[in-house]
DNA sequence: GTAAGCACTTAACAAAAGGTAAGTACTATA
DNA sequence: TATAGTACTTACCTTTTGTTAAGTGCTTAC
């Protein structure tokens, strides 16, 4: 976690349009619904496509195909074909997908630093209004 | 042989549910194409609605209106009126958008890196392919 | 007085995202 | 023979998201 620009109180406008420029290759590039959704259910291990649907729960299959092949696309995704009785085929991430460990440690503590937060406060919200 | 299930190292199912909820919590809250490139724009400093458009650039009005609002109802951007000759506007960041400081560096840190990938390897296919 | 800036809101519409349900083609099981 | 599972694809439809262009009410500058 080594703070690349410590811009707490003020960042200077160039830092900011190059965060802005970053962030928003990162946005362009795993931003939406589903591919931090459908990398992290990976992590655990390869899976395939029944598998990793239930698993990640309330996405289609339509969607879960179309953010699968994007996946594979920009190299995050290893698609492999096992020809066997029953044709299987398993998704599993790439190396290039252990870069974005970083990010998904960071979302991951503040999105549960974030649910206890809002728990308290409706908790507080509670008593008040009540 | 094949090693379908076994979870690579560090992660465990219960983790990854965990980390699925956690994730899925975070992008409720900042999710979207528009509110990290908010907060990041506001991270220099606060600013009026129309410099906040323009810094940012590509947003429309009534989008920035809108996430303007859902940013001050969850808390992370303050709005504060200036009665004078003309009424002034001005949005800030609350300490509360300060903890996303993690999440945004995670994120700044691996897009800079991506796009570095991106182009090196659209070099390399420029190579081959002229 | 006309234009322009501020901070928006509204209407009308277009595009993107996503869901449902059905279908495809194959195999395995009862 | 019928049913179910695997890995999707397709057509159709709804919801979400966003845009443009205009308007509002107020103020300052030319």
């Amino acid at each position: 976690m080594a703070k690349i620009n410590s811009c707490s109180a003020d960042l200077s406008p160039e830092q900011c349009s190059a965060n802005l420029l970053a962030v928003g290759d990162a946005l362009y590039a795993i931003g939406g619904k589903w591919k931090l959704r459908i990398i992290i259910a990976l992590k655990s291990g390869s899976k395939r496509f029944n598998e990793l649907q239930r698993s990640i729960g309330g996405i289609s299959a339509k969607a879960l195909a179309a953010e699968l092949k994007d996946l594979e696309l920009n190299g995050f995704v290893h698609r492999r074909v096992f020809t066997g009785s029953p044709v299987v085929i398993s998704y599993a991430l790439t190396e290039y997908a252990g870069t974005l460990g970083n990010v998904l440690d960071a979302l991951a503590a503040w999105g549960s630093m974030h649910r206890e937060t809002i728990k308290k406060s409706m908790r507080k919200n509670k008593r008040v209004a009540l």
